[in-house]
DNA sequence: TGTACATCAGTGAACGCGCGTTCACTGATGTAC
DNA sequence: TGTACATCAGTGAACGCGCGTTCACTGATGTAC
């Protein structure tokens, strides 16, 4: 980069026109983008997290980005394209962020734990986006958004299964997968609800997965030998 | 009202314009709708269900109604106020679905099962009204759409008090009501996202809510005394 | 029971807006020779 | 290294649309006397 930017200055005096360009690359404005489709699922992202998806319009993100309206169309068959391909980058991140969150844990249990914070994580991060994941469906069938919500959940199948080949569970990893997502699901959006309020709780991720998980692990029942 | 009907024709020999108005009443457009607010309210809910919230237009309520566009400005101050009667009553309903699941049923435990299939129930029925109470917020405050949604989180922390009381708790009951308020609205949103799929289930109220109960209430870890 | 009048719930035309999408085009880029 | 050309990623004007909201109005309803 700055070995390029030197061989540049190094023209200057033999041709004005190209001093201008490497002078001031910023304004210039190319013909191409060159990186549109990155820039564009970007800005959309952000621009969902703003406004919510009815703030969210090809054209505006063309504005932002200062190009035509057309352009996108270049990159994405429609809007329903750029929301899939949301979508799909979603459920890989946030299997990706279950995943960062387990390293180094031990134990099946632990890793568990882990793996809701992760969760909850990615939810109170990225609200907006989780309700696009889980709350919209393209009109047209998009493959790849299935297999990474697959591969998603799949991470928990995957720790559940080490939990159960350690003699931890009670019960089916499938069964126990049920009860693990379904919480960890739910206070994700109580969580970027405000919901929790009301359950005099701060919004906080850990905090509500350490709970979750104690609370989850040994039933909210008193077993018999606790009754006295 | 039939007792008008036939008034009414009783006088059709005297004027032929009321005989055209008495046979035909449904032709005859009334200037007052008279029940405008409810009217809208109910269609509302209709179409929102049937596209979604992209799909609810005030000016098509109006259309299909047959009402002109600025008629719901008579009863609603804008489309939020709309919405948020929309979900306010969506609380109340989710409330009242709850109660009526637990009648006749003795016991804390029996009674929080019940209303798990209650809040199950509403949520499999009325996906995109679940969606809209938990996912939306209007730009102005509406006191009585907290309320509502408050009084429906208190019916399960009675429920959960009343286990408490009879010593079946092994935690406090706010404790508690974060694992079980969690799971079942988070599988409430498996269940209306098709999320269910991947564990193996079919998407029924009933089914799910007995499974989260019984894993919910033992946990899903090997208690010491079930190691071998 | 009849009448005058205030109030209320509608009308329908109009405003301005932003959107998704298409299309003939143009300028930049990459490739074959 | 230079040239011809296909391909690609943009432009920008245009189409048609439906929306939320306002406003001066009108017709029905309810009330006081």
């Amino acid at each position: 980069m700055y070995t390029s930017f030197t061989s540049n200055v190094n023209t200057v005096y033999t041709d004005p026109a190209i001093k201008l360009q490497s002078i001031m690359p910023v304004a210039r404005k190319a013909y191409h983008h060159g990186e549109l489709r990155e820039s564009l699922l970007k800005i959309a992202e952000a621009q969902l997290e703003k406004d919510g998806p009815s703030g969210l319009s090809l054209r505006k993100l063309g504005r932002k980005l200062g190009v035509s309206p057309g352009a996108p169309y270049r990159h994405f068959e429609d809007k329903d394209g750029l929301l899939a391909a949301l979508a799909t980058r979603g459920f890989q991140r946030l299997r990706t962020m279950m995943l960062d969150a387990q390293e180094g844990a031990v134990g099946g249990k632990e890793r568990l734990r882990r793996s809701g914070i992760g969760y909850l994580r990615f939810a109170s991060q990225h609200p907006e986006l989780f309700r696009l994941m889980f709350g919209w469906m393209p009109a047209r069938d998009v493959p790849e958004l299935y297999e990474s919500g697959d591969a998603a959940f799949a991470v928990l199948v995957e720790v559940l299964t080490v939990c159960h080949e350690d003699g931890l569970l009670s019960q089916d990893p499938l069964e126990a997968g049920l009860l693990a997502w379904s919480a960890v699901h739910g206070a994700s959006f109580l969580l970027i609800d405000d919901g929790l309020k009301v359950c005099d709780m701060k919004p906080d991720a850990e905090e509500v997965a350490d709970r979750l998980h104690a609370s989850m692990w040994s039933g909210i029942g008193r077993s018999r030998a606790q009754e006295s």
